[in-house]
This record gives structure tokens, sequence and C-alpha cells, in this order.
DNA sequence: CTTGCTTTGAGGTGCGCACCTCAGTTATGA
DNA sequence: TCATAACTGAGGTGCGCACCTCAAAGCAAG
């Protein structure tokens, strides 16, 4: 049978009551009450029973997704699976919402961190965009108690906050390391695209890229980024000029987690199916890509994996621990057709 | 306030016992109370506490990962992963261990399914062989009441146990697609490697492998594949052999999960880094030989993830639950140095 | 009607722990 | 030395549920 905390108060010689205070860090223990205590767990190899602990709580966690407003399929994904998640957690004490908020407003975003109640909510899960009164906001509201995760994009990393996503950098390496070696030999112009360049992750995916190829593909010659702010119409003309200005296009880099757009304006003026195509995000248009042939690569990170992670994530802050490293490190996937 | 089974059996007019019987499945209830009872809990969203239910029950789960004696880096991550696995799960009132036994000798594979104790295993995971008299043995297994996860390997699918790890032919056609693409148009033969060719898994990749070769490259010529049983001296020898016969390899595939012993003989007699190599598995070596150029491309699937998933699908089939299908699947991973 | 069966209710116990109170004991320092 | 503070122990309660027992009620067939 494994040790309760009883087993544990008699192996130590000292009552339940004190095995309480050391366990639960309350005030009133002598150190060397705790060194005991602490000595027996080890030597017993007591651990609490979590369910009991839950039990006796009898606390439940209350978590929210803040994600943006605009943003096509890939939030969909996104949205997707913070529902499932809310109806699988429901179980578990953990109570989930999603709102969404216009993200690229940082003094908005800086309002409504601070007016989240923190009697309302125990963590914070959030696309924030990069801007230091934003980032001066989280951390008043993690001062206030809230266990706060930067949720796959935005800021410089805060040390005061967990991060939940993939290195930006390594991604777009990843990126140009397939298309340098999908197209091979022969020299050719590469075109960026992305939905803007002002964001942090653009700009570190495209370091990632540009240096992978400078220094192993530079027979390839990487365009200026293109801009499609979301718009259609735009975008379609812009790509139109650029690639009748430069016919040896021989690949395209679609930065942004958004490649319907910008793929959809460039398959009116050229095959893509000739061309080395890699964008970002399984969605549904990016699979249908990869089935057609339109496009060869899909470097991905699975949003169903994030949000668990993000909750195991504010879950084990809110206990007090340590998350569990290794199991919410997000990876960089390279989809094919084949590997769906 | 989230209802619990006492409010459950107020809204539907009933008894907590009567409530209980019918939440438990316990006999000698009228059809008409399990009716009423499952309509109030749609209605007013009931959700049995699942600590209380672990408390209640007060019992622990009891799973056995059976391993191979023989495997080389790979079988010693995943060793390691269960051993992680082990530690963090303690504390959830489950017990793991590991068991290493010969896995090429169907009979006594067999054996040791019969012989297992079903008072003492909750869940069986195994690396089985493929045999009609192993496949026997997992049935009778299984009809003792014993969880059993066919593990990463092994076996036509049964019906009645659950499978965790990846599609072998998608894993072999993935392969394909990353050196054909990373060969380019030049025309050239792949040899392939193989522990042995005897197993499920190694058939199948090899077909997913060749179909892709076939349809979409059909300038290269894939070699008969080599079998190394492990042994690296015999492994160099033909290897060298072949090598010496064949001046145009363009790519090597090597399929078991072991890319070591194959890898390093080949090296003694040819550059590595002309060539396109492509392996399966992440460990020390293949992460090595990423790094340093020698392997283009490896395929793996996450053993840590493998490991958990089959813990979860053995969980939920020990509380007669259905498995969490998404979050269980394994993914096809494709490593380059980029995105290590 | 009785006999025997099924169904229901009432109630209790315990799982392992958190959290609380109150009385009693031991150190601390003036 | 005594007063005060720091510490310890004993005990109780409740979290939500599983599992058990026993009595009572309902129901059918003979």
């Amino acid at each position: 049978m494994r040790p309760t905390a009883k087993d544990l108060a008699e192996a130590a010689g000292l009552s339940l009551a004190t095995v309480d205070r050391v366990l639960n860090d309350r005030p009133n223990v002598s150190p060397k009450a705790v060194r005991k205590v602490n000595e027996t767990i080890e030597r017993i190899g007591f651990i609490r029973n979590p369910a009991a602990v839950s039990l006796a709580r009898n606390k439940s966690y209350r978590f929210r997704f803040v994600l943006p407003t605009s943003g096509d399929l890939y939030l969909g994904e996104l949205i997707h699976r913070v529902e499932e998640a809310r109806i699988s957690m429901k179980g578990d004490l953990v109570d989930l919402d999603v709102v969404q908020i216009a993200i690229d407003d940082p003094h908005k975003v800086a309002k409504y961190l601070a007016d989240i109640d923190e009697n309302e909510f125990d963590g914070i899960a959030m696309m924030a965009p990069e801007s230091p009164q934003v980032r001066d906001a989280i951390g008043r509201l993690i001062e206030r108690g809230v266990k706060f995760v930067q949720f796959l994009s935005g800021q410089e990393k805060l040390p005061t906050a967990d991060f939940v996503g993939v290195d930006n950098y390594a991604a777009g390496a990843t990126a140009a390391k397939i298309i340098g070696r999908f197209v091979g030999q022969r020299a050719g112009k590469v075109l960026i695209v992305a939905e803007t360049m002002q964001s942090l992750d653009s700009i570190e995916r495209r370091l990632g890229f540009d240096d992978v190829v400078n220094s192993q593909f530079s027979h390839l010659q990487c365009l200026p980024s293109i801009e499609t702010h979301g718009d259609a119409r735009r975008a379609t003309q812009i790509l139109q000029r650029v690639l009748e200005n430069n016919q040896e296009v021989a690949a395209i880099y679609v930065l942004s987690s958004e490649a319907r757009i910008p793929l959809e304006g460039a398959a009116s003026f050229t095959d893509l199916q000739k061309i080395t195509v890699v964008v970002h995000e399984r969605t549904p248009f990016s699979e249908r890509g990869l089935h057609d042939g339109n496009i060869d690569a899909v470097i991905a990170q699975d949003p169903g994996h994030a949000v668990r992670s993000a909750i195991r994530i504010m879950r084990a802050r809110a206990d007090l621990r340590e998350p569990h490293a290794a199991q919410d490190k997000i990876r960089i996937e390279v989809l094919l057709k084949e590997n769906l």
C-alpha cells in the first residue's frame, strides 16, 4: 500500500497537523520539523494523492484564451481546439473560455488586460502583440496573481511569463531548407509573402529563412517581403506585378499563418505546381494544397497540442508547480502530402 | 456550483442509491429509472468529479511495457521515456514497469503473454512480433480482461486491441518523397537498408517507399533491400560490395529504427555528405548525423508521445472509457537540421 | 390471498487530504 | 523569573463519490 499522510506523520514521529503544515507551507513550523518531514518523505517515498488533494481543495481553475478577431482559417482551427479542450476538461475542474479582441491596437489590449478581474480568472493565454504597453500590462496582471501564457505569438519572451509556441527563427530556417533542397541546383528567385512584417513572428521567420538561404543556397535570391494586410485584391495586384517582373521565381514562401489569400492570388498568374511552395500552418486550405500539388510543404505547429500545452502550464502554475517542460514543447512539424 | 450526484438525485426525483446504481451499471434498476437519470444528466449537465471517483474507488492501475531485448539507441530512448513516465505518473495511481524479452521467438512471446497474471496487471503495451501464435495469445489475454496496446510495431492491427504508432506505409512514402525531392532531377540508385525485412513494419515502409518512388520519381532506381541483422561486420561487407558495384548511388534509406550500424559501415566507403541520406527515429546518432550533414532527414515518431499515448489508452480502457483519439495519434515527424 | 421476485430508498462508511480550532508545550528574551 | 511568542498535537469537518446493508415498497404469478 502506498503511504498516506498519516503514515508520513507516524514515520516522521510527528503529528498529522504538523505534517499538514509542512506540506502546505503553513506558518508556525520549526525548521527542524520541516527537515524531518522532508527527509521522511524521501525515505518512505510519500506522494500526495492528487485526487484527494483536488477533492479536498475543491477548487476549480478558470482560464481564458484571448485571440485576435481577425485571422482566417488557422484562427478557426485554434478556436475549435479550445472548444474541444473546454469540453474534455470540463470534468477536471477546468473552466475554459475564449474571447476575441482587436489585437492590433496595443492600447486596447493593455486596457483589456488591466480590466481583467484577478478573482475571475486563474490564468490567461493570449496571442499578445509586440508592444511595451502590452508588456507592462502583462507584468501587472502577473503581479495580481494571474498566470499568463504567451500563446503562439508576439512579444519578446517575458522572463516572468511562460511561452507556448515554436521558435520562429527555426521555423523560417526549416522552410528555407525545404525550399532550397526541393528547388535543387538551378538558380532562381524566392518570393516571400507575409500578412504583415510588423510582427515579431514574421521578422524572426524571415531572419531564419534568410540565414539558411544565404549560407546554404546562395544561388537563390530572396525578393523583398510582400505584405498582404489581409486584403485579397491588393495582394493579388502586387503579386501580379512582382511575378511579371520576375520570370524566374522558383519558390514561394508564405510566412504568415494565412496562406489562402496570397496563393489564390498567385495561382491566377502562374502555375503553382511548377513552383516550390512552402506555407505555414495546417488548415483546410493548406491540406488541399498539399493534395493538389499546389503546395509542396507545410510548416506547422499543432494547434491542439498548443492549446493543451497552455492549459497544462496554467494549471501547473496555478498549483505552484513547475510545468513539465519536455511534454509542453511545441514541435516544428513538416507536413508533406505523404505524412498528413 | 457544479451539480453533484446528490443534486442529480434530487433533480431526477430519485434517491442517491438509485442514481448510484445507474451511474455504475449496477443490477436491479428499472429501465424507467435509467432513462430518467440519463435525461436528468443531460438536462442539468452533470459530470462526475473524477477526483472523487478516483478517491472513492481508490484503485491504482498497473501497466507493463514489454520491449525487445535487442535493439540499439532507439530502444534506449524508449526505455528512458517509460522511466520518465513512471516517475511522473507515480502520483496518479499509475504503476508502470518495463520488461525486455526476446521478441524474435513468437513461441516464447506467446508463452510470456499466456503466463501473465490478469490480477497483476491492468494493461500491457507490447512491441509484438508478427505471428499467429502471438496474435492468439493477445486475444486470450484480452479475454482475461487485460487491456492490450500494440506498441509501435508488429502485427496486423487487431480489431480488439488498440494500436499506438505511425502508419508505416505513410512513413516510407514520406521518406521517399524527401529523397526524391532532395535528389532532384538527376537519375541514380537508391540503397535501402533494413535490419530485417521479416517484420511487418519494414515491409510496409518499403511498400510505401516504392510506391512513391515509382509514381513520382521514376528516374530513381531502388536496389533490393540489404539486411544487416544487427551485425556490423557483415553489414559493412555487404554494403562495400553493393557500393562498389553501384557507383551512381544517389541516396540511402535506412528503414529500420537503427541507423548507426549501416551508416557507420557505409561511411567508410563513401562520402555520405554527397548522398541524400534518410533514416528513421531520433537518436543521439541520428541527431549528430543531421548536425554533421551525414544525414539529410530523419523520419521520426516521438517516443515520449508514444509512451504517454499508450498509457492514456490503457487508462481509458481500464475505466471502460473510449480513448481520446485525436490526442493519441502519433505523427510522422520530419526532422531536419533546422527543426531539431 | 400468499409467495417470491425486483426495484427503491435511507443510511452508513471510507477513500486521502485540506483546513480549522483549541489546548497544551516549548523556546525566547527582557 | 515570568510574559510572550513560537510551535505542536489532538480532533473534527467536509470535499464527491463508490460501495455496502437492510428495510420497505412494488409487482407478478400461482
